[in-house]
DNA sequence: CCTACCGATCGGTAGG
DNA sequence: CCTACCGATCGGTAGG
């Protein structure tokens, strides 16, 4: 038996990838998670890809196989969050044509998606000014994607009468805010799921939204 | 006369200092002041004491009279941005005892506090993590105290029947997860004040909270 | 309050 | 994918 013997070795990759010969994009995939991950807790600048590197299992150096700096990385994660957002806009219009209800789906879509990603999504919290300029500028350009839908959307909803009518920037920027919050307190670990906590947020959107008094005619 | 000579200089700690013989006191307010704006903006990482000296127009050992640590900066920042919430409180329960009219002037004054800082509090958005435990722990603490007093307010809304049953925790971390983002896009230059923000948002909470009780938990 | 400077951290690379 | 190491930034200090 004069083969190289296979020894078995703690796990690397935090067992991340499935198969023995692993793939390259899915080794780079669980890197930038694991390392949103830790962006999105303590902070990009508070955390060391050491300690990134530690958390799959290899050295540093290793990393750098896969990426080619850490901007890069959390350009990256950035990146899969605004995919994310653009894929619950696009799942609420093909559910529905209206307006109130597409807005619905949006928020319990995107609220899910949050919330079960173990946190990745909290590195939208992180200030755009921690990237270069060859960076934060095209992260730039997708929040204002995103706020620009998310404003058309609102201002549907507003035209056909389901919600008061008001500046569209403002009634984004109100529920914008509260639904990225979430990523920063959730835990799979709390009496709430994903969807419930998506549920209750859309009531509450939608009912403040709706107006008091001077409600829309219908 | 045998007194030191007041020479003409141009303007120190960004003309943030009144009087000729500046205190103590005011020169250290200052400092946090500046710092915690920049820490807003930009991030707490992002932002050298090079950077905060020169926005005062000294350099960066003068600020070690003022202050021990960058960490005690952030702390200091941190702390007045709490004091800010436990002053909007409390002026809220003297200004009426109606529970829901309560939390309206809470949210109402708190925004206006946010708004009128001029980005300071934009700094509530660091994360922890980024202080050493001796200065996180009681920040933790005082994120707690702020909770648990919230919490309570929407409580007793809910016992008077102002607003639907539901989860207390969640309805905080809902509005105020809309409202401490407020920090991180308003501009003075905008064309709303913080007053006209602090109604609108304050509407739209109070109506979400008062709706169908989809998320009613008998 | 300034000039000069030290020390640690950490992103990134060499070379195998 | 690892060991070893470099280079820059930056918080903090000495000494005046």
């Amino acid at each position: 038996m004069n083969r190289t013997a296979s020894v078995k070795k703690p796990a690397r990759w935090a067992d991340a990838v499935p198969a023995r010969e692993a793939q390259f994009e899915t080794k780079r995939r669980a890197l930038v998670r694991e390392a949103a991950r830790a962006f999105g807790r303590r902070g990009f600048h508070n955390t060391s890809l050491e300690e990134i590197a530690e958390a799959l299992g290899v050295t540093k150096p290793a990393l750098y196989r896969y990426v080619r700096t850490k901007h890069e990385i959390l350009y990256e994660a950035k990146t899969i969050a605004f995919d994310a957002g653009a894929e619950a806009r696009k799942a609420a219009f093909a559910a529905s044509e209206d307006p109130l209800e597409r807005l619905r789906l949006y928020i319990v879509n995107y609220i899910d998606l949050v919330t079960s990603e173990l946190g990745s999504y909290a590195v939208l919290a992180e200030p755009v000014t921690s990237l270069p300029p060859e960076y934060a500028d095209p992260i730039r350009a997708r929040m204002r994607e995103a706020d620009r839908a998310l404003r058309d959307m609102v201002q549907a909803a507003m035209d056909a009468g389901s919600i008061a009518p008001g500046d569209p920037k403002l009634v984004v920027a109100f529920f914008m805010g509260a639904i990225n919050h979430i990523a920063r307190w959730y835990t799979p670990d709390g009496p709430l799921t994903g969807r419930e906590i998506g549920e209750t947020f859309a009531g509450f959107v939608l009912n403040g939204l709706r107006g008091a008094g001077r409600a829309a005619e219908t």
